[in-house]
RNA sequence: GCCCGGAUGGGGUAGAGGUUAUCCUCUGGGACUGUGGAUCCCAGGAGCCGGGUUCGAAUCCCGGUCCGGGCCCCA
């Protein structure tokens, strides 16, 4: 017996601001992406691991930039302690290296998938919990390891059916060009040099007194070649770059050098590189990564690494593709419910492919076959069919039926291939 | 944090101070207790929140919340 409750509303309880709700249809999605961007990880040897929510406070706060700071979910816990939700999993992933894995043999080859939480302005593509995929080669300096992780971001985003642009460079370039110049007016330098905004930049570097290395500054912002760069680049720098996009050049990677690529964070240390795609209005970004050492910060020893995020949001608002559909089959029955419940079950453990329903509204027949009318198929379950061991199969789509005993029936669901041939 | 634009049943909408808020969809029931999608009938369900103006506010004004676009920043 149902009753229905005329509740007035009084101020419907809301998502909190910058959070999502996500139905069943686009859970699919968003798992059947997710299942793609964990197989081919895994397919490079990189393996799953898991940090906690949160972490204390000043795991993010050592070096993480000033802006990253300011839009943390921190929070004192009942001991008082300082806290925060994770704003992203470089350093949770390194904090547990230094914990549990410095004693392993290297390279560690780790991915994750996991929520994160800003406290930010919400916009398209952007939200106050974000979901990212990313991985971490712990252990390694040399450049074909830099090459292994763009070209698995790369390959990601290619089965992904993305349309994307990956821009590669190397940071210690243009700060070896500004060595000597104070952190504070270098800082600035860099986030004029992130915006674009060149011609605020040749401002900001007169009056600095830099005019000597504005045309150096300039040549690496502007290079589209290696040999385009100035000699402040610094050798090691660009034969290193060179190197990178050589052995991207093998894995059949397609990008772009970009000397002027500047990553938000500050622990970045060589080569780094970022992702754009178009349709995602201002937030076009949906993967960054490169090389850095954290793991000293931690206390750990100063291991070399390299990694990246992609933006999950991001990736889900471009990616069009869906997972293949289940083959649905409803068990009806006309007054026979504890014979559909009992050969449900059976189809349930003979066909883990198939979704298997019943009905559980109490509906007569009529009232079923119109509920599951948008199924593949329905197994009626009458009088007739018990007395004779046999159910009736009815193909929804064409609506032709036939009476079959289990094991046809079994193979018929089978043989059928996701309800779009009739039977 | 800043600047714009929005918010009407579960979803999509109409209404531009004046009865009981429109239509579509949806959900439940019935016509029809062993054969669905059609049709018809019945039922259910709404003006974001809080103030103000007014005889009267979904409509006008103010504040807040949330959403969207942009800035800032960032993935």
């Amino acid at each position: 017996m149902r009753q229905r409750v005329s509740h007035k509303k009084q101020g419907k309880l809301e998502r909190p601001r910058g959070t999502r709700d996500f139905l069943p249809e686009e859970m699919e999605k968003r798992r059947h992406v997710e299942r793609i961007m964990r197989k081919i990880a895994e397919s490079y040897g990189y393996r799953e691991v898991c940090t906690p929510t949160f972490e204390h406070l000043e795991l993010f706060t050592i070096k993480s930039g000033e802006q990253i700071v300011e839009e943390i979910y921190s929070f004192k816990d009942k001991g008082g302690r300082d806290l925060a939700l994770r704003p992203e999993l470089t350093a949770p992933v390194m904090r547990m290296f230094v914990n549990e894995c410095s004693v392993m043999p290297r390279p560690l080859r780790f991915y994750y998938f996991a929520n994160c939480f800003r406290y930010e302005r919400p916009q398209k593509g952007r939200y106050r919990e974000f979901w990212q995929f990313g991985v971490e080669l712990i252990g390694s300096d040399e450049p074909e390891s830099e090459a292994e992780v763009i070209a698995l971001a790369s390959r990601i985003l290619d089965e992904l059916g993305i349309d994307y642009e990956l821009h590669v460079g190397h940071v210690g370039i243009l700060r070896n060009v500004l060595r000597g110049v104070e952190d504070e007016i270098s800082s600035k330098i860099f986030r004029l040099i992130d915006k674009g905004q060149l011609d605020e930049l040749r401002e900001l570097m007169l009056s600095s007194g830099l005019e000597s290395l504005y045309n150096d500054v300039e040549a690496v912002i502007q290079a589209e070649s290696l040999e385009d760069l100035p000699e402040s680049a610094g050798k090691e720098n660009v034969s290193r770059l060179k190197r990178v996009c050589e052995l991207l050049d093998v894995y059949g990677v397609k990008y772009y050098v970009d000397t002027g690529v500047v990553r938000g964070l500050d622990y970045y240390t060589g080569i780094v590189f970022e992702v754009y795609a178009e349709g995602l209005g201002a937030q076009k970004q949906i993967c960054g990564g490169g090389s850095y050492r954290l793991a000293h910060l931690f206390g750990g020893e100063d291991v070399p690494s390299t990694g990246f995020a992609i933006g999950f949001d991001r990736v889900m608002e471009i990616c069009g593709l869906k997972p293949a559909e289940k083959r649905r089959v409803a068990v009806v029955h006309a007054n026979q419910l504890e014979e559909a419940v009992k050969l449900a079950e059976r189809l349930r453990r003979e066909l883990p492919e198939c979704v298997i329903v019943t009905d559980v509204m109490g509906r007569n027949l009529r009232k079923q076959l119109s509920h599951f009318s948008d199924f593949d198929f329905a197994v009626i379950v009458g009088k007739k069919e018990v007395e004779k061991g046999l159910y009736t199969l009815k193909d929804l789509k064409s609506g032709k039926q036939e009476e079959l005993d289990f094991e046809e029936l079994v193979n018929r669901l089978k043989s059928t291939r996701q309800g779009t041939q009739s039977i």
